[in-house]
DNA sequence: ATCTTTGCAAACTTTTTGCACCAAT
DNA sequence: ATTGGTGCAAAAAGTTTGCAAAGAT
């Protein structure tokens, strides 16, 4: 098991929760995914090696996660949300021709939220759904 | 009917579509809306005068009218979409913590989509997504 | 021993689809 | 007369929930 998984299943028992063989197995598919996954993706790779983990557990366990802080979800279309660690901040630019998602650092945005703050007295926390648009290839 | 209702149902005729009962309660209820509503929201609108119009049209209108380029649809959240006339471009801000929406015009991000533009070759189409962040009031 | 977490099945929410009938052009 | 739109019922897609049994602490 990875350095990183084992990291975050320490920081759950810190927090009290309970490491299970689900729980682990989640943990794992999403460091190894290095990127976004889709639950039903998630699932695909837990069940290689746990083929009795159940969706639901899945999901449940998405949910803890992200209630720790560990994971988060994102929308880039109209299908299912797809999760990542919430290590870097960043915002999503899909493509609506082709479905290319190009990953753009949250601090991007800066201005964008400074004239947001100063005009609206919104925080923007940027990142949860995608901004869509045309990639370069699609012109 | 309202001036914009009856512009937009000739706008239908002009583009081949046939204006029906259902089609024009849609439309109406759009106009009457003024702003966000979702597919419910509508149904009940249309169905007050016409109770016999099933989900499944106010769906299938609104899908035509999208494509019509007359129509738009935006997701706040995690509920349903919701559609508004295609008028004016905007961004929508959601708060996470009360669901007050605040819009703003399109063209406040100009900044950073000229930045995503020349650094990504990517073309921004705001609006599709809301960006979450914290209203003024929840701070 | 206790209290979470799991597996399963079933519900739920939003949206889409197949099909026979009806209605706008 | 045509062709597209409608109502209905049913499916689809993604996610959530109730419950009894299993498992982590």
């Amino acid at each position: 098991m990875s350095r990183h998984a084992e990291e975050i299943l320490d920081g759950l028992r810190a927090a009290g929760e309970r490491v299970t063989v689900a729980r682990r197995a989640v943990v794992e598919s999403l460091v190894d995914a290095d990127g976004h996954a889709t639950a039903e993706a998630l699932q695909a790779r837990v069940q290689a090696e746990h083929p009795e983990v159940h969706m639901a557990t899945i999901y449940r366990n998405l949910e803890t996660l992200e209630r720790l802080g560990v994971v988060e979800h994102t929308h880039l279309g109209h299908g299912p949300a797809v999760y990542h660690l919430a290590d870097e901040l960043h915002q999503h630019l899909v493509c609506e021709s082709c479905g290319y998602v190009v990953e753009v650092p949250a601090d991007l945005l800066r201005p964008v939220e400074e004239e947001v703050r100063d005009r609206y007295g919104f925080v923007m926390r940027p990142g949860h759904f995608a901004v869509v648009g045309r990639c370069a290839d699609c012109g």
